[in-house]
DNA sequence: TATAGCGCAA
DNA sequence: CGTCGTGCGCTATA
């Protein structure tokens, strides 16, 4: 029996929550260490709650955590004794794992399993019906009807039974290139980082049955492009790749071009405007899921048969739309790697995400990256703000629907937001908004340019231009932030409104904002947030995300005097300084 | 033939 | 819960 050790961080309970301190001292450990094999549910401010799920657990051991290490962490931190029930999970499915692999059997497909008990309850399953084929005759696999790989796999992580799937892949046409490191360097491609290059290897898994899909989860700023060009290198071979939007399919070719041989004529965009098809194709979601009308089919899912592709490259694999899913499911055969900073989605098909694409194979610790200067060290501040007397009287009577804009919009934020320009008086800020109506007034007061999704390219460049060399101090911007990849670097964000929106759409818009700033790799980042509103409900959101990707984040209020006036004088710069310190 | 502007969708 | 921004195809213009 071990003691109970009060002075430890973590709290295990049998419902499969894990509760952390974040006031202990080894917060940041811990966290690190959780993060591999469970998911975070809520960052208030003093107690963390995550929550270990057999989703959680197949992905630690796809990405090579141990059974034994998950064990280790608990019993290491925490105050009581790990629950009994809980360590018999963590073993099944520890061992589960693995139990259950899709195999190439001649010329067709077929599970197999070492365990009768098994067995029985996949052939006896009605979901699974119409899939599965003949069985062994010693009752050790069943084949599997044609065209049902990914099918079969869905199902089967819905009942808590992960496929490992090591029935190989076709291989695609080849596409000879090198990286452009490599020719300077004599076969050594020294501008990929470490961590760069181990997650290339554990993607291609030394070329086993079991390489070749999978999902790499890194840090927003880790340089994902730069790996899935390093992945596309191993393989030489025609790649389709999938992003998010314009800027990004432009941003992939721009890199390609870059750091590789290929050339021009290699690489095509299949995009609104131009809809080439070349070795490499990069394409955006939205062509993927356009349709005429409602009933209409997919017309460029075509797209995914338009050449022999090797391999298909999902970028922000998080946002993959529903109806992808099913193309993705026809394309098991195809190798294909999935990119992303976050593991959730807002409409909880992580399972599918992953069952289709592969499970996540890397974890790179947030730690590190900071350490080595990667990505900057980023402190966040939430700060609280009273409504004036007029404004707490209408957002009093306001219909539940108003109230939010009424909280968003309030006078006093403009307030503390000359107070923190004060506070930062040589760097570059930029102000984000939701409100265009508020953008505007913020931006007379200030004296400065507002940019939003009106403003025309030409000037947007113009204003990127001007705060990038510092003739331009403070930048405020509409939600443009969240898509615009060209945005430049400042080390100083405040975010007056937030959206209703996701919570990786807040990790995503301060990950590309937040980038290290030379010397001092310091970031700040503050959301202004009306004090007692329905605001505050759904900052929380939002903390999620922040703490996810290893944030560091606080709370505070700003009083105000009776006349409306700042109570007394506060550097919030300085106190984060002396809190992170 | 190129492109700017519009309406629609998710 | 609605606002805002985006990307798609279509059409008008030269």
């Amino acid at each position: 029996m071990i003691a109970n050790r009060p002075d430890n961080p973590l709290i295990v309970q049998s419902d499969r929550t894990l509760l952390l301190e974040v006031a202990h001292p080894a917060f940041e450990q811990v966290r690190d260490e959780l993060a591999r094999f469970a998911e975070l549910v809520k960052s208030p401010e003093h107690i963390h709650t995550y929550r270990i799920t057999p989703l959680s657990l197949w992905n630690a051991s796809a990405s090579g955590v141990s059974c034994q290490e998950i064990l280790v962490t608990l019993s290491t931190w925490s105050k009581y004794p790990v629950p009994q029930n809980l360590l018999q999970e963590i073993e099944d499915h520890g061992t589960r794992y693995g139990k259950l692999k899709l195999v190439k059997k001649g010329d067709r497909l077929a599970l197999e399993m070492d365990d009768r008990t098994l067995f029985w309850e996949i052939e006896n399953q009605k979901s699974l019906q119409g899939m599965l084929a003949e069985p062994y005759p010693d009752e050790t696999g069943v084949f599997l009807h044609d065209g049902m790989r990914g099918e079969v796999k869905l199902q089967l992580i819905r009942l808590g039974h992960p496929v490992q799937d090591m029935a190989g892949y076709k291989p695609g046409d080849p596409l000879p290139f090198q990286l452009a490191e490599t020719l300077k360097q004599n076969g050594r491609p020294f501008g990929l980082r470490p961590y760069q290059q181990a997650a290339m290897d554990v993607f291609h898994a030394g070329g086993g049955p079991e390489g070749g899909a999978g999902v790499l989860v890194l840090p927003c700023g880790a340089g994902k492009t730069v790996i899935g060009i390093g992945c596309m290198s191993k393989l030489q071979t025609h790649t389709l790749i999938l992003t998010t939007n314009v800027t990004a399919v432009k941003q992939w070719k721009q890199e390609l071009l870059d750091k590789t041989t290929l050339t021009e004529a290699e690489v095509g965009l299949y995009t609104g405007d131009t809809k080439e098809i070349k070795p490499v194709t990069i394409a955006t979601y939205q062509i993927l899921t356009y349709r005429r009308s409602k009933e209409a089919p997919f017309e460029h899912f075509k797209l995914f048969e338009a050449a022999n592709w090797g391999l298909v490259i999902y970028d922000e694999v998080h946002m993959l739309p529903a109806p992808v899913f099913r193309a993705v499911a026809e394309l098991q055969a195809k190798r294909r790697l999935g990119l992303t900073a976050t593991l959730v989605r807002e409409d909880g098909k992580e399972e599918d995400v992953f069952s289709l694409i592969g499970p996540k194979r890397v974890d790179v610790p947030w730690k590190m990256l900071e350490k080595d200067g990667f990505i900057a060290t980023a402190h966040c501040l939430e700060i609280r703000i009273p409504l004036l007397t007029d404004e707490r009287m209408e957002y009093a009577v306001a219909d539940q629907r108003q109230r939010f804009r009424i909280a968003s919009e309030s006078s006093l934020k403009f307030t503390v937001v000359d107070e923190l320009l004060k506070g930062h008086p040589t760097e570059s800020v930029l102000i984000i908004g939701q409100y265009l109506e508020q953008l505007r007034v913020l931006g007379k007061r200030l004296n400065g340019p507002v940019l939003t999704g009106a403003t025309p390219e030409k000037e947007r460049e113009e204003l990127f231009r001007k705060f990038r060399n510092g003739e331009l101090r403070v930048l405020i911007v509409s939600k443009v932030a969240n898509f615009a990849i060209d945005l430049p670097d400042a080390s100083v964000a405040i975010q007056i409104s937030g959206t209703f929106g996701s919570r990786q759409e807040e990790a995503q818009r301060l990950g590309r904002i937040l980038r290290p700033k030379g010397n001092r790799n310091i970031s700040y980042f503050y959301s202004l947030i009306s004090k007692d509103t329905t605001e505050q409900e759904f900052a929380r959101n939002r903390q999620l995300f922040l703490t996810e990707q290893g944030y560091r984040y606080m709370i505070e209020s700003r009083t105000f005097d009776a006349t409306g006036h700042l109570s007394e004088p506060r550097v919030w710069r300085e106190l984060l300084e002396q809190t992170a310190g």
